[in-house]
DNA sequence: CATTCTATTATTAGGAT
DNA sequence: TATCCTAATAATAGAAT
């Protein structure tokens, strides 16, 4: 039979017994709390506990994931990984828009040096052409549009 | 003076004053109680809470970034948005890799047909050359090597 | 809206299983 | 380790502020 019951101090159990016992009933109580008022009044709650040796119990009206996803959108405020990896994506997004950038320039520059090539080319030609009529020419062996 | 207190159904309160009143006073005693246990049984505890009209109530013995950062490489669960967010950038660097492998392609055939225009245009002039010496030749105007 | 008061119910500490 | 029991404390519904 209980005796007198003292209210126990608000501060961490020492005794490994007594603060098992004590966590396991009042995380049901917690659990049970948090689905009356979400029943109650019609609020989205989420519980999150990690015990002392990392085990996770949790309770959600909706879901966890429904409702970090509410707070993050709510508050804009991601945990650190999903802002590290976003900011790495973002990174690695502008890196390879500059390197795109820089092949682009580049092949303009390659397009108009070989367009410009072909166009002495045949210039030297035409010219060569219209001074020995003799002169055996092969065509260009350059295929300028069949670039691909 | 309160009357008989009859124990109040477990089922949303359709009395908006009522339920303001319950949804206040339980809002505390959930935190409070999370509070406790947290404290008792050293355990890692977030709690969130969004009333029926959307505005955010919290808890959290450390912080709720922190936890959810902790709940999340637990579970291995990524909130949507997170997941979304990630799928697209990785879309986009996909992209952007097939892109540049592209262009890089394409620049390298660029650069062939460029260097074979130019061999071919010294062949010409070399060969016209050697035919006629008077003949004036202008140096080529493309640039090889400063393609920047 | 939140808080106070108070009668009543709910939770829970300690002990036992 | 979780659950039962029971005394005792804590939470809270309703009413008032």
């Amino acid at each position: 039979m209980a005796q007198f019951l003292i209210r126990i101090e608000l501060k961490y159990i020492e005794d490994v017994q007594r603060r098992r016992v004590c966590f396991s009933k009042r995380r049901s109580g917690l659990m049970k709390k948090a689905q009356e008022l979400a029943v109650l009044c019609n609020a989205e709650i989420g519980v999150i506990v990690f015990s002392a040796t990392g085990k996770l119990y949790e309770f959600a009206s909706s879901s966890i994931q429904q409702i970090i996803r509410r707070y993050i959108t709510s508050t804009g405020a991601w945990p650190d990984d999903a802002s590290r990896l976003l900011a790495q994506r973002a990174e690695e997004v502008r890196n390879l828009k500059r390197e795109v950038a820089r092949l682009e320039s580049e092949n303009r520059s390659l397009r108009e040096n070989l367009e410009k090539a072909v166009s002495d080319n045949q210039r030297i030609i035409y010219n060569h052409s219209n001074m020995e009529t003799e002169l055996t020419l092969r065509p260009p062996s350059w295929n300028v549009g069949l670039l691909k």
